[in-house]
DNA sequence: TAACGCCATGCTGTATACAATAAGAGCGGC
DNA sequence: GCCGCTCTTATTGTATACAGCATGGCGTTA
């Protein structure tokens, strides 16, 4: 339970909290009562308050007009356009990356992640370790991306949308890693992760936005099998697929 | 003072700080006392810390490691991606407002908007009222626009980067309204708008997205313009943007 | 029996008190 | 004379007390 003793208690009332609401333990559509926060975590009512109202601008709550805060419910059509939109901003990520003057180290960087999820998908049998493996790289490579854009207000941006927990590809991995379509997947993904490279190192910025949105399909379509597969989202989308992630 | 008496404290408190920032009444990079706000605006501290913690998801205040906050800066570069920021999103927009069944209401409905903005531009003369009127129209079609794309993801991401003031082409058209050029960025803003009617009522998605991203080069325009004829960026961009804007 | 109204309870919004910490000024030593 | 240390002060983080309000249950009446 204590994770982090140091963190002062707002932050750690809102990293918990947190993950109260991803894993399910607050309900979607349940309200959220302060004082039921304050029992459960042992803060007072203040650094709830904080946590709730950045919660609510994260879009994890929505604040009620009578007061007070519910649990937002996600509904399978918001998580897929928070997909659609991730990847419209990446794609102009990669643009801005591609029209860029990149120094010698930032180039080279990307091309060792390239190199390394390469390396990874060759092989033949994968273990659950190597999904792992893959998801981090892949994490590095989508945020070495933003990186290179170099645009503050777009990564700000970013990370709001990435702050819905289904907007991450790497969850929507973990839950399927056993699904036989898994591996075609990431020869996909990384065919994709290649080409955004390639167009980058060219300069090709309208191509490098064009592939970045098309790699975003990808995503979606671990959705549908998701939702299709396994029924995961039935009821609670986001918190089913977290609990799965953490499984 | 007392615009909204019925209103609570923390929406007020929220609103005037946010002014008092817009305005300049505190200078990007000057720290935000909690006390100085509390006298300043005659309410305790909790409303405040509440308001300070969203104007900093919002990104108009930064908080600092220590504790506390700072007036947020933002250099000419921030705002040029927030204006191409704001047309990705908003190519995204047009192009679901395009793919969508839209009812022959919200057809309509954007018709109306677009045929009322080509009234007002084929005026020889425009007053200041007509450059009000024309903010206001345009306003309208952008919202709608976002209405159309049927996304409270979309919603929510737009609204934060609208919330960036300067991202706002109203706020450009009215520094403008005497500027010579004014006349003719609004005939072409025009075009624009009709070419995405157009391109939305033939479901032309694609069309639809670049268009939009198109049409926000002219907010980019609009910026250099303001850099150059009146130096009202040199150090406090947003602010001195939203001070001739209310003046 | 059903509907209306009143009362009680629990909630949030707001204010303020307390504690810990960081910054700054002043003094002392080197 | 300058550097460093300490003490003071101001400011934030946290806790809690108070008030207003909405909600839900219960009783009464038509």
């Amino acid at each position: 339970m204590d994770d982090q003793p140091r963190a002062s208690q707002t932050v750690r009332t809102l990293l918990q909290l947190r993950e109260l609401i991803l894993n399910g333990d607050l309900s979607p559509g349940e309200r959220v009562s302060e004082l039921g926060i304050v029992e459960r975590l042992g803060v007072s009512r203040t650094p709830v308050r904080v946590a709730l109202v950045r919660l609510e601008e994260e879009g994890l709550v929505d604040c009620l007009p009578t007061g007070g805060f519910v649990v937002r419910a996600f509904s399978e059509a918001d998580i897929a356009d928070a997909i659609q939109l991730r990847g419209v901003l990446e794609g102009m990520a990669a643009q801005r990356a591609a029209e860029r003057r990149l120094s010698r180290d930032e180039l080279s960087d990307l091309r060792d992640v390239v190199g390394s999820l390469d390396a990874l998908v060759r092989q033949r049998d994968l273990t659950i370790d190597d999904f792992s493996d893959y998801i981090r790289l892949n994490d590095r490579f989508h945020g070495l991306l933003l990186h290179l854009a170099d645009s503050p207000v777009l990564k700000r941006s970013m990370e709001r949308v990435l702050s819905l927990p289904f907007a991450s590809p790497g969850a929507f991995v973990r839950v399927q890693a056993e699904l036989p379509e898994s591996r075609e997947i990431l020869v996909i993904a990384q065919e994709h992760h290649r080409a955004i490279l390639d167009a980058i190192e060219n300069g090709e910025g309208s191509r490098a936005d064009h592939l970045a949105r098309e790699h975003s399909r990808l995503a979606r379509r671990n959705l549908d099998i998701s939702v299709k597969n396994q029924r995961q989202l039935d009821r609670v989308p986001g918190a089913s697929l977290i609990r799965l992630r953490r499984a």
